[in-house]
DNA sequence: GCGATATCATTTGCATACGAACAAATTCTT
DNA sequence: AAGAATTTGTTCGTATGCAAATGATATCGC
């Protein structure tokens, strides 16, 4: 950084440098963190399904069948992601597959009668892992939060 | 859910049923909601660096050079995470790694001059990738969600 | 009805992310 | 000093996550 630099910048109002940026006050880098330190915390209540197969049972339980890539969609995943996790879930017969009759491009998932029981076996250990996670904060702390991230999301 | 686990449920003042659990609340699904629209406002702003890769030289930047397992604790990522880091970093020339002396185990991380001098360029264009993230919230909204987040990591 | 377009799904390649097993070097204990 | 425990790093396997290319089917425009 020469003089002249600081000079331009101080002319310009601009008072940053490269210098003064703390990666541990950066949105992006907290929220990383955020979100390993939940999904650590998620392993250990449910332990079973990773958090991605937990949300698309969830959301098959709540909504019930839908194609593959309208549930990606819904739970945040492209099509290449969602495929993956529904793969694996097939594979443990939480899911079972069809096609859609007049759409034959359309994957149809559905719950399997295993899947729906594993689902609401989870769901209970699934809200000990949210509480886990807002442990730190007051109850309002954690309403507040909650909001401002559904703001982004 | 039969009539019994209803009446046991309300003699324990549990009133919360798996059919009442929304994903879109949970602090989990928004926090991996959040990190994925972050990353790809990185992307777009930053664009040659990941969020990772960034971090690391960004943290090199900040405190010189450590060894690769340190680094990685300092920036959230554990030891085989940060190797492949690392690795593509050296590949593209922004850091050189050495054999700490005196102790044969420890690789030594440190920026090369390209390192440097990247890293220098790229940070304002991290810091817009903030901004934009935080774009949805006021100042003060802004400063609240940092900060609750900060106590999380 | 037919060609252009759009949608749904699959595949490949690359980049995190972590657990577990392992190897090498260092430090601790006795 | 010798053996045990610890630290540092590597490797392997599994699971997201996304971009880009591809194939199959539907729909639109004419």
């Amino acid at each position: 950084m020469s003089g002249e630099d600081n000079l331009l910048r101080l002319v310009e109002g601009d008072t940053t440098t490269p210098e003064d940026y703390h990666l541990q006050e950066q949105i992006g880098f907290l929220l990383r963190k955020a979100h390993q330190r939940h999904v650590a915390i998620f392993a250990s209540q449910v332990g079973d399904l990773t958090p991605p197969q937990f949300a698309a049972l969830a959301r098959l339980f709540e909504d019930g069948g839908t194609s593959q890539n309208q549930l990606g969609a819904m739970i945040a995943m492209d099509a290449a992601t969602v495929k993956g996790v529904i793969d694996r879930l097939k594979a443990r017969g939480l899911v079972e597959l069809s096609r859609h009759e007049g759409d034959k491009r359309r994957l149809m998932v559905n719950l399997t009668a295993e899947g729906r029981q594993t689902i609401e076996r989870l769901i209970p250990l699934a809200r000990k892992a949210t509480e886990e996670t807002l442990s730190p904060f007051s109850a309002r702390e954690a309403t507040t939060l909650t909001k401002l991230l559904a703001k982004i999301a």
